[in-house]
DNA sequence: CACTACTGCGTAAGTTATACGCAGAAGTAG
DNA sequence: CTACTTCTGCGTATAACTTACGCAGTAGTG
């Protein structure tokens, strides 16, 4: 009755079986996994070949396809390992700070490595260091009275924002990077060229957007787009769990 | 002082200097983007190269570099045109219902063509209709206290959250296509899967929220966690509003 | 009519993932 | 100890892909 599982998640959760016949094995999941990762984050996510992580290794090419099935796999094996295990839960945090504290930190990590969004994303959260964060994040949230399907369905939300966040702004880096610039300046000239493009005319929403100049003013907080977000989410929550908990015992 | 415009942008807004010198050119930057297009739509964005789009026009493959730099231009491109323009704005429409109605539309439009999201983001909104869309939710919220730059965090928050979900169902529905199923099963195999590899032990919160069962069952109505991502940012706008408004006149 | 700037596109180079299959290594059964 | 099985590393080869380069020809301009 138990269907076989995807070669992915097998390799991923470490589950292959592994009868001592053959000769020893020269290499390992966890160091094809390792040097694609510093190629990625050495050189960019571009750089990452199979002959590349190979040739960091010191092997052929075609070894590498004895521990992994396609390109695809390392991949996703490195993002679940960049990803890393989420950090012991905080001993008396409520949720609010809880959940910030998961956005932020996840945001960090995306943005200590740049090269994890623009990895396509081919699969549900099933590798074994997203489903840990996973639990942290369900975990964050138990003393509440959501549903537990709502816990998921907020830490699905709260991540979505992070991650659209983080790629954002790594677009607007690399576009900084790419002429020269800094990231600040990059923002400023992200506003200077919708001020350029955007016809006020035919765009009026946009042209009072432009007109209050903040686009040409340097943040002074970092993320505020990104910490505004996240405070409606909170904000919002704390909205549903008053009106559950109204007249009722909480 | 007018720094050069990045060429993808030149090109997507039209604003090529097309002098009337050589010979007439035989193709149409919107010919190569719509072909592109039906490529995308008919067999997936795997199938777009250039060779199979210039096929598709009866040209030869370097042609199409006359009227784009690169294929991430392409791309680009055949992303903003199948944006296509926002709707008109519904006359007494409220900043909810239009929000609302701004995430749905979206989404069904990266539900129509699931290639979308699988073309990786390596640039902020800057393309015409992308622009467009943002100025239609500058709208949208134009009748409410908030400032301009939270609602244009706003928009970016809903946007995230809605691409997440596109993103999400998919790789779901892609995973189901793949082994011969429907996505309602597919969401059924998610929720399975994740049983089977997420130790009750290890992941005591995913524990309890398998034991609830809600996994085990279809939805009964689609797009549960979407809508509830969207309820929560909608209810924490409306505590912004009330609490900006508390005891003064708005 | 000469000139110029532009278009279409053939050729070719350089990468890429990965299918196939063989030589040899390490266990296992007799 | 010997035969056999099963696995590993990897050389070779294929079929894509993007795109640099440059040439022949065309439509306006002076």
């Amino acid at each position: 009755m138990e269907k076989e599982l995807p070669s992915n998640l097998a390799v991923a959760w470490g589950l292959r079986a592994r009868p001592g016949k053959g000769p020893r094995p020269g290499l390992t999941l966890d160091r094809i996994v390792a040097a694609g990762v510093q190629v990625a984050a050495a050189e960019g996510l571009g750089a990452v070949s199979m002959s590349r992580v190979a040739a960091e290794l010191g092997a052929a090419t075609m070894s590498l396809y004895r521990y992994v099935a396609a390109k695809n796999e390392l991949l996703d094996l490195m993002v679940d390992a960049a990803v890393g295990h989420p950090p012991p839960l905080p001993p008396g945090e409520g949720w609010r700070e809880g959940m910030l504290r998961f956005a932020r930190t996840h945001l960090a990590i995306l943005r200590r490595q740049p090269w994890m969004v623009r990895v396509p994303i081919t699969s549900p959260p099933l590798t074994p260091n997203h489903v840990a964060w996973m639990d942290h994040g369900l975990a964050v949230l138990a003393g509440t009275p959501l549903e537990e399907h709502e816990k998921l369905s907020t830490i699905m939300t709260v991540s979505g924002i992070t991650r659209n966040w983080a790629v954002l702004t790594a677009d607007i880096t690399a576009a900084a990077q790419a002429s020269g610039t800094t990231a600040d300046e990059a923002m400023l000239t992200y506003g200077q060229l919708l001020g350029r493009l955007a016809d006020p005319q035919r765009f009026p929403a946009i042209g009072r957007l432009l007109a209050t100049g903040i686009l040409d003013v340097p943040d002074e907080t970092p993320d505020t787009d990104f910490e505004f977000g996240l405070a409606r989410v909170m904000d919002g929550i704390q909205t549903l769990i008053d009106r559950r908990c109204a007249g009722d015992t909480c």
